[in-house]
Formats: C-alpha cells, structure tokens, sequence
DNA sequence: TATCATAGGATAATCGTTTTCCATAGCAGT
DNA sequence: ACTGCTATGGAAAACGATTATCCTATGATA
C-alpha cells in the first residue's frame, strides 16, 4: 500500500544481495523491484513476463535462479502448492496467514491478529468463502534433532 | 491407535466406493485397507510398494487412479508439497494441523487443541524443533462467489 | 582497463503426476 | 452360472513445473 514499503524492501533485498557478495545484475534489480512492489504474491512465470518487458532475451532459468537466490536469504517467502506452481511474496518475506482462492488463484494476507483465530473467523474477515484450510508446522522431530 | 478405528474407517472407505457406484477391485480394497491402518502418512510410493506385495502386477497409475478418487471423495486428505511428492491421511481425512520433520519427512498429528494455538505452543507439545510453520485456508473469493 | 569468477541464456534433464490406450475383469441381469 | 456392458488395471508415453548443464558474457575489483 504505501509507497514508501516498497522502496524499503528493495533497498533490503539489494542490501542482502551486497552482503551475500552477490553480482547486483540489471536481471536480479528488475526481480527485486518486481517482489517488492507486487502484492499479488506473483508466480514465477508472472514475474518472467515483467522482467522482459525490459530485458527481452531473459531466460525463465535466470528468474527461478534468483528466486532460489533470495528465497535461501530469506528476502522473499515461498509458497509451494503440489499442483500447481509456487507464489512468491517479497513484502513480507516471513510466515504469514494467507487467504487463496481456489478458483482464480488470487493470494490475499488477512491482517494478521496473532494466528490464534480460528478458520471460520478468517473466513468473516476475508469475504472469502472457505471450503477447507492447511496449517503446516516445518521442523525437526524429536529423532532427527540429534543431528 | 485403537484397532477398531481403522476397522472403522476402511468400512466407511469401502461403503463410500459402493455409494458412488465405484467397483470393489482387489487392488482398491487393498489401498484402502493401507490407508485405513497407517498412521504415517504414506507417500504413493511407499502406498504402492505396500500394495505389490499382494499384487505384483500393479501399477504406480493404479495407486494415483485410487489415491485421486477416495480424494475427490473426500475419504483421504492429501498433504500436498511442491518440492517433494504428497502424502496420504485415510484416518482422519478432513483439515487438521500437521506437524511435518524437514529432515526425515516424519508427520504427526498433534492434539488438535482447537486450531487456536500459537506455533510456538505447538512446537513444545510434539517436541519438534519448529523452523517455520505454514497456515493455508482454501475456497473462493468474493470476485469468485458469483460463479 | 584487464582480470576472473560469477551470472545469464538456451536447452536438456528431472521427477512426481496424469493421460492414453487397450485388455481385463467387476457386476448387473438373465 | 453365463453374458455383456462398462469401469478399471497395466504399461508406457506425455506432461508441467523446476533444476541442472554448459558455454558465453559481464559485474566487480585492482
């Protein structure tokens, strides 16, 4: 929403590419901007089509390669669905609820009020119409934290 | 845990095949009774394998065939993952958090409190060291709630 | 500006899953 | 039980998103 958000993310994530000692490439500045300006969630095929706009002979290789990128810097959140292909947020780069419709693929991040509400409330908040929902802890278990 | 529950539950499996006009084949009642008693999660793989062992003839497509019908028929939930294949819960198939081993792929069910429980909270009871979490609802959005 | 490792581009490879096509076998109805 | 219709199983090809490969080009440093 503000503009000013935006700006601040992609000076974070240029920031993380100086200190990671990675190449700050025209290809990699048009990704960032893209991530940080788009509230979308966009997928990679989406991002593809904008970065060439600018710069027509970019590879879908180079956009998955900077995903990878930023994604192991924790500059931007992965969602990975089995079925179809993953969606990306760069606003907000950290777990976070969202709200998908199933029908159109539209991603929207309900103001978040702490994660202890209940599906059925978020489903009020949203306007959305819930069919069903997915709550995914990641981690190591018991077994395998003895490395 | 109780024997009766997966009893139970490949009863129901088999009544909803009869209901929906699906034949009762040998290599369907056995994915059935699989999914009924694991309480791992299975992979279709590891469904498959399980499965050869009475028939050796079986096909990888057969398990996924099976797998997507009790799916559509709401008898299995799928646990979808982008990176890695999807795994299989016939004993309890509506929506309930899963807590899922990066490591070794291990997947437990904790006592679902209500599903209002912080991911820290959760992460003390399965005693899984929580790296992040991932909170999903599914359904249509109001552009989409007019067909 | 010369150097050199890193990054980009094009394409092949991968992998879980789906589809295709035909032979087989459930499951009525006789 | 027998017959016949159609859904199902089996084998392999197809699929689609993602990853790897390989070579050239280009940032970043001195």
């Amino acid at each position: 929403m503000a503009k000013g958000l935006a700006e601040q993310r992609r000076q974070e994530m240029i920031a993380a590419l100086r200190a990671g000692g990675h190449r700050l490439t025209p290809q990699r500045l048009a990704v960032v901007e893209i991530l940080a300006e788009s509230a979308n969630h966009p997928s990679v095929e989406q991002v593809f089509k904008r970065v060439q706009r600018d710069f027509p002979t970019t590879s879908l290789a180079t956009i998955y390669k900077t995903m990878s990128l930023l994604k192991q810097m924790g500059q931007v959140l992965e969602l990975g669905f089995a079925h179809w292909g993953s969606r990306y947020d760069g606003k907000k780069p950290y777990p976070h609820p969202h709200v998908i419709c199933t029908r159109c693929g539209a991603i929207v991040d309900p103001e978040s009020p702490g994660m202890q509400e209940l599906a059925q409330q978020m489903a009020g908040k949203s306007g959305f119409r819930i069919s069903h929902h997915r709550l995914d802890f990641f981690g190591l278990c018991p077994r395998c934290q003895g490395r």
